[in-house]
DNA sequence: ATGATGACAGATATTGAAATTTGTCATCAC
DNA sequence: GTGATGACAAATTTCAATATCTGTCATCAT
């Protein structure tokens, strides 16, 4: 039986499969509560507001961008392959996402826009795992910096127009790649020792 | 007297008065035309379109930043020093424009949004600015890069954190100039010749 | 002849009354 | 006692009627 006890969890899934269906802007605890079947008085009981339970619908998307790419910032290869893997797989993410259903991620950025401080946490995630990946490389003398938590921080922004969602009605362009590219050698050539 | 003939020039100045007053929701051609004290019919037989109108406007406004930027890209000072002020400008410029008059600058958002065309020619603009001091960079061993016109559009797509106005809402942030600082170290060490 | 006008049709926006939603809490069921 | 309920007030959203706007064009004025 799916209807055991109401847990933040099912009702989290609920939050989902409805906000898929219709959208950011017509879903109401009322609707996730019928989904769960149960009044919306119960969905208060586990979330003291709507935007509690949309923050964590937020987190649970951002955890699904940053739990893979923690995989690959901890892999043992070369502190500069990995560094490409990372970004690659951050770029094609977001990427894929926006355009194989475009309607949900834009729900995810209308989330993501109202839950401000979930994003900050999760782009301290991202930065902290591209501070991993230049320990390593500082370690082994591929790379040079002599802050690596700021350049850390100058990576990630430097790269934003290729995974900042603001930028998603670019992502289709055709030059997006090349223009990737041109960032990319030019990032590469700043981390190398003199 | 100030109804003389009318003039497109004197429609763009009615229409941004207009703009300024009433924003870019609630400003209608009729609005415009009143301001000048004609019909509206009249304004259709300058502009062909609210739309056209409208890229006028935006066009107007983008000039306003990229003459300046011209002047500084033209400078007969070191490349890296000209660099460092074009950016400055760019970067001031917009974010002063976002916080002195929020509403005019969400005003000017909402034209370029829906002005693409007149938006990408104004990028390729500064980015040939940013090829004209490029160009003297290599030209006198003080940059290197093996293709200018790339460098140049990764330079203006790696800062745009900084000056493109879908990131105005992180201006106001106290680790913005912090953050630029960090980017802008990155991409002179980039530059720099072996 | 040149340029401005304003009536008009279709499209879009405004408005305010009615319906729905959010969040609370006294009450209910087990 | 624990957890779910649903009635309720205040806030927000919906909807349809009404008004306004866009773009055209036959007509007017100079």
């Amino acid at each position: 039986m799916t209807d055991s006890t109401l847990t933040p969890e099912r009702i989290l899934e609920a939050a989902e499969e409805v906000l898929r269906r219709y959208g950011p802007d017509k879903t109401t605890v009322v609707d996730v509560a019928r989904a769960l079947g149960v009044s919306h008085g119960s969905v208060y009981r586990h979330f003291p507001s709507k935007a509690a339970l949309r923050d964590a619908v937020t987190e649970r998307w951002l955890l699904g961008v940053s739990l893979p790419l923690a995989a690959v910032a901890n892999e043992s290869i070369s502190p500069l392959t990995r560094l490409r893997h990372w970004f690659d797989l951050l770029v094609t993410t977001k990427r894929r996402w926006s355009q194989q259903d475009p309607e949900l991620f834009a729900t995810y950025l209308a989330l993501a826009a109202e839950s401000r401080e979930v994003v900050r946490e999760h782009v301290t995630t991202l930065i902290a795992q591209l501070i991993t990946i230049l320990n390593a490389g500082v370690a082994s003398g591929v790379f040079y910096t002599d802050d690596v938590p700021t350049t850390a921080r100058a990576l990630f922004h430097a790269t934003a127009r290729f995974h900042d969602p603001v930028h998603a009605n670019h992502w289709a362009d055709p030059e997006i790649d090349s223009a990737y590219e041109g960032v990319w050698t030019l990032l590469v050539r700043a981390l190398q020792p003199d």
